[in-house]
Formats: structure tokens, sequence, C-alpha cells
DNA sequence: CTTATATGCAACCTTGCGGTTGCCGATTGA
DNA sequence: TCAATCGGCAACCGCAAGGTTGCATATAAG
């Protein structure tokens, strides 16, 4: 299971889980707070929300199983880390819809000025 | 109801919505097919799917919750044309992330070489 | 006018999601 | 050792999501 061989099973067009799995807000903000950099255990996670640590331990499963974090056992806590890669994959899936809309648009355009 | 005003208001950080529009399979495969630039009508997005043309109208309503679809009557059909808004914005959110990521990260490695 | 096409609306079903509670095991620290 | 903290597991709950079927309505085509 090395990252290498996840990242290129992925590459394979399962867009839909990333989008899914950011499609909640609560995921957005663990998101965000893990986008610092500073690996978060889940009971910090669990602060400031007025969820469970069970209801943010099911959300961090979502991410975990979507590649988009993952969790190192450390002690008695197990502290969650951002995995930026599908994050990029995201970008460029809106890249290249934007860019093929684009094209599409300019096609449009130059054939009513022809016509 | 200008475009302009409805940018304004999206941009004020409701991302969840658009990722979990985006996040089923048949919803991307319908935004593929807009991403053309072609207007589809319904029946012509249900040809090839597996599915009813039902559950292809309640697919387009999410779309279309999301503000990343719009629809407009043509006769008999309903024409369904891509909004790509929204996905703009995903865009510039990965980026954000991204970015807050690589710094996080230039930032520890600074650290670690200091130290 | 009559028929076929394209859609809308509503009811209904099943499943998965988000969330909670309760209990148990493991690690830490006094 | 004993208590407190951090997590995992499992059962349970309500509700919305995805999907279907049936029927009604409007437009197009013959």
């Amino acid at each position: 299971m090395s990252r290498k061989s996840l990242s290129a099973e992925r590459r394979r067009r399962n867009y839909a889980p990333i989008f899914a799995a950011l499609g909640d807000e609560t995921r957005l903000s663990i998101v965000a707070k893990l986008s610092s950099g500073e690996p978060h255990s889940i009971a910090r996670l669990t602060e400031g929300t007025h969820l469970t640590r069970q209801a943010v331990t099911k959300h961090l499963r979502v991410l975990e199983d979507a590649h988009l974090v993952h969790s190192v056992r450390a002690g008695r806590e197990s502290l969650y880390e951002l995995d930026p890669g599908p994050i990029r994959e995201v970008r460029e899936y809106a890249e290249v819809v934007s860019a093929h809309w684009d094209r599409a648009l300019a096609r449009l355009k130059s054939l009513v000025e022809e016509g």
C-alpha cells in the first residue's frame, strides 16, 4: 500500500468520492484546521464544535476513506494530518472543466461572428 | 437576481453545497456533458444512462440548487446549460488550501533545518 | 383532431448519512 | 495502584438522498 500506487489508483477518475467527502461543512472545517500543517488529535478537533467526539470521528473516517487525511497513532491519541493529493486533483478537475467550457464558448462565439 | 449579486452571495464561504452537488458520479457525468457548451434536454441527458428520466431530473435539480446549472424552457423541452461560476470557486478553494498547506510545510521544514 | 414526445408533480420505498449514547480497552500521570 | 484522558466499537435513531412508478399537462407532428 505505498502512497504512489494509491495516488495512481485515484487518478483513475474517481472524483465523486472526493467531492462528496468535501461536501459537508464540518469536514471542510476539519480540513481548514489541518491545512495549518499541524497534526490534530480527535479531541482537539472536537473542541469548539457542538458535536460529539464520535461524530467527529465519523467525519474523519469519511475524509480518510477519500484519502484527504491520514492518521498516526501517538501514544493514546491518534493524530490526523492533511493529505494534499486529492485537493490537487480537485483543482485539476476544476481547471479541466473550466478550460473545456471556455473553449466551447469561444467556438460558439466564433461561429456566431462568422455567421 | 443579476449574476453579479448571486456570485457575491456564493463567495460567502458556502463551498459545502457545491462540493456536495459534485459528489455524485451521475451529476459529474452531467456536468461533463454540459461542459461541451451545448445545451442538453433532460431526455438527451437521460440517454445512455441506466436511469429514469425522473432520476436525472432530480439530479438536475440538485445541480441547479447549487447554481452549477440553469435551465431555459424551449418549447416542450427544457434545456440545461452549465454555469461555470461555482466551478471556478472550487478551483479557488483548492488553490487556497493547497497554498496554505505548502506554506505550512515550508515553515516546518525551515524550523527543522534551523533547529 | 389525434397521437407521440418531453416534462412536471406527487407518493412511495430503501438505504446511507449525520449524530447520539453506552460501554470497553489502552495509555498517562499522580 | 487508581483515576483520568483518549479512542474504538456497536447499537440505535431520524431524516434526507437516490430511485421508481403512475398520472397529468403542454407542445409538436401527422
